[in-house]
DNA sequence: CCTTGATAGTTGTATATGCAATCATTGTAG
DNA sequence: CTACAATGATTGCATATACAACTATCAAGG
């Protein structure tokens, strides 16, 4: 790993500048590795995600896959539109009359399958480019600032388990 | 497929996951908790961002500004307008007859500083929930990765300057 | 001068994003 | 059963984002 000192901690280091700005800066740059990597495909990386999101957690709910990713709900009304209108994604009947069930198609899963092999492609360049020790750093960063802000913040999510599952 | 070789293997790590899903999901999340926090001034964090490179950047060309931001000219030209309409940027004649220069006014001057405290509540809020030794990691990973991502794959950048850019 | 290529900015098109408001449905209290 | 709160999805509005195509201008040669 890089520099973790534990035990000579600088006393009064403070971040600097915007944790935001910097998010969404490397966002975009990466947004863009990916897309041209995926291009081919036809998709973006954004409805690669949502493809590869419903194809693996089955058939369900807008709000659960919006939940599980994330998005508003209205944003992904609107993203899931060119998905069900090339016919890689179907709306069925849900178990309310006011929900629906989301599924992948047949050729919703082929063309997943196409452009995973590019995803997988620009993943591999990623790493190389940034190094597999960082990328994984960077994982685990974000996985762990998500888990915070989300109990932190905002209890979008339904009731929290509590299981007394805290690292550190 | 892999697993096959038992005993011998060391924890090879390898990255799971898509790096730029991560990387939206958490900007997501980013934004919308800044922007609850700066909307009372009516800026968004990402016009926030816009005023205070132009602040810090001094009168500059929109296209330098872009290459500062890492945003594309287009995006950037569209993300100025509601700044100029409110009268918080100006342009002004640049060095050439195809270029502006883009200043901060005094009223943006002053909206920029109201946003800016509300913008420090959000950053010191986000301290608190992340902890002040994952945001300094985090700065410092999603720094280098920039850095990486834009030697490695566009060289459109010309030679870097090492201007530390800093909020406050 | 004039042609040609590079540069700066804008516009057309499409998607991404979220908040507020709305509509339909469901669940619940009285 | 009915009034009312809660839930699920959509729509209106505004901004964010980028690529491709376009206009205007500049810079170099000839």
């Amino acid at each position: 790993m890089n520099g973790m000192n534990t035990a000579l901690k600088p006393p009064q280091l403070r971040p600097q500048g915007c944790t935001n700005f910097r998010l969404r800066r490397l966002s975009r740059l990466a947004s863009r590795f990916y897309d041209t990597h995926v291009a081919p495909s036809g998709l973006k990386t954004t409805q690669y995600s949502l493809l590869s999101h419903v194809l693996h957690f089955g058939p369900l709910r807008p709000v659960d896959l919006a939940r599980e990713m994330n998005v508003d709900a209205s944003t992904l009304t609107r993203n899931l539109k060119p998905l069900l209108a090339a016919g890689f994604l179907v709306q069925t009947e849900g178990p309310d009359a006011r929900s629906r069930m989301l599924a992948i198609t047949d050729a919703g899963r082929e063309k997943r399958a196409e452009a995973q092999r590019l995803w997988h492609d620009a993943q591999l360049a990623l790493n190389d480019i940034l190094g597999t020790e960082r990328v994984l750093a960077l994982h685990a960063l974000l996985d762990e600032s998500l888990e915070l802000l989300q109990r932190a913040g905002l209890g979008d999510g339904q009731p929290e388990d509590e299981t007394g599952a805290s690292d550190e």
